[in-house]
DNA sequence: GCGCCTATGTGCGGTAACGGACGGAAGTGG
DNA sequence: CCACTTCCGTCCGTTACCGCACATAGGCGC
């Protein structure tokens, strides 16, 4: 992940705008708002395609559009001084990119980068301050979201500091797998060793580990799980918690 | 910390609640606060003891109160199964336990342990939930409050991962000493090991090390910094980061 | 002073992960 | 078909921890 440039601002694709944001609704915090408070939004969401490796937000800097996913997902990095860096969150369909602005802070403490091409509903900084203060219930669902982020980051920290690379490599892959909603799809030794914060050779080993169990198999990024079961038992507790104190 | 049991919940100490209350705000949550916002809260809160050691709230469980330190610091832990477990966020005078309750949750993610005596403000729940109702300017500074935590402990998840255990032990005895605003303070290693996730023998270690570099010096945990400067700069940079991006 | 508890120091083998480097193999674009 | 990039596998020595066990040493009550 330290290879990914800052990319430019992704730009709306304007012709499938309006089908798309009429249509049905994919995001999760979205779709659970009531219909008159979703119609106040309507105006202020674009749509976008994102492509993965596209930087939404950077540590320290402004935070210009939050993104509501559609079929995307976005991992949040916590970097320190020499290139390292940890995943200490991981947002998909049914979350927000940008969490802290609805907790009133300006700037964000992470590094947003798109984990997996698609499309997302956008909206700018000011317009989305605006329809937070209007709309109780988008206010009740998003900090509850951020109560679940704050558990996803300090379940994240514990995880790094006491599961062995293999079992986390194991969580990961299961996560994914039910992200997409698939036994198969496509991950990096690399990219997940930038999530972990672990060696590129150490998601080698612990995946071919894996591999000799007949849990997974993989060619050139591309997964496939093959025991979903025995992959979740090789896999450390950290995604169940997560889900459980979610409430 | 695997050794502290489950204690009974505090009682409050009535005969000073009406002074103590009705003095100086040492909380600076609650002195932050508009007067007349704070007047409306002063029904609800009590003053209790808490002693080092005491468990304010244990993970899953439902949160009674919340906690106002005036002078206590509790540590927030995230504990995995094998008796491990690692700080992921540090209360003081500036803050509050039981930060998810403002968020929207019943219970309570982290461990709460009480590091240093002394007294705090304590609020029930359904008090608690009210009053965030009535007053805006209360919302306002919690959630921004809650963004600090999500800093910290994301933070904390970097630095468990990425540091060595000395330039930690060094960083966690900077923010002590900055916390009780003295060069001198009590911190046993054990204590230590156990906010850090590592052993308590990696503690001594790395306190030998920074003691034979003349940057402090300890016994029986009494620790007295010697050389502020110098144990910064031994220290990761986890602190600062904190408080920089906190803005 | 004696017993006891807490806090600290030491020693030892074991190991998971590190950093760096190199090679091969699979796909990609001309 | 060939150059090139991406992705994966292997090997090396090194290191910062771990878990365990045991030894000292200060403080406290009696």
């Amino acid at each position: 992940m330290q290879a990914v440039p800052r990319t430019a601002l992704p730009q709306p694709d304007d012709q499938r705008a309006l089908s798309a944001v009429s249509g049905r609704i994919e995001n999760g915090l979205l779709a659970a708002l009531p219909r008159e408070d979703y119609q106040n939004l309507l105006g202020e969401l674009e749509r976008v395609t994102l492509t993965c490796g596209e930087v939404l937000h950077q540590p320290g800097e402004r935070i210009w559009h939050v993104y509501f996913p559609n079929d995307i997902q976005v991992s949040l990095l916590t970097a320190v001084a020499s290139r390292k860096a940890l995943e200490v969150g991981l947002v998909g369909r049914e979350g927000m990119v940008g969490i802290s602005l609805a907790l009133g802070a300006e700037t964000s403490p992470v590094r947003a980068v798109v984990l997996r091409s698609g499309s997302a509903l956008r909206m700018k900084a000011a317009g989305f301050r605006e329809a937070l203060g209007r709309s109780l219930e988008l206010q009740r669902s998003l900090y509850l979201y951020a109560h679940v982020m704050l558990l996803q980051a300090r379940q994240a920290a514990a995880c790094a500091r006491f599961h062995r690379a293999e079992a986390r490599v194991a969580r990961c892959l299961q996560m994914a797998s039910e992200s997409v909603r698939s036994d198969q799809f496509h991950l990096t030794h690399k990219l997940l060793a930038d999530m972990l914060g672990i060696r590129r050779v150490g998601v080698t080993n612990a995946a071919g580990s894996l591999q000799r169990l007949k849990l997974i198999s993989y060619r050139r990024g591309n997964i496939r799980i093959l025991d979903p079961k025995g992959l979740k038992a090789a896999a450390c507790e950290c995604y169940e918690m997560v889900r459980k104190l979610a409430r």
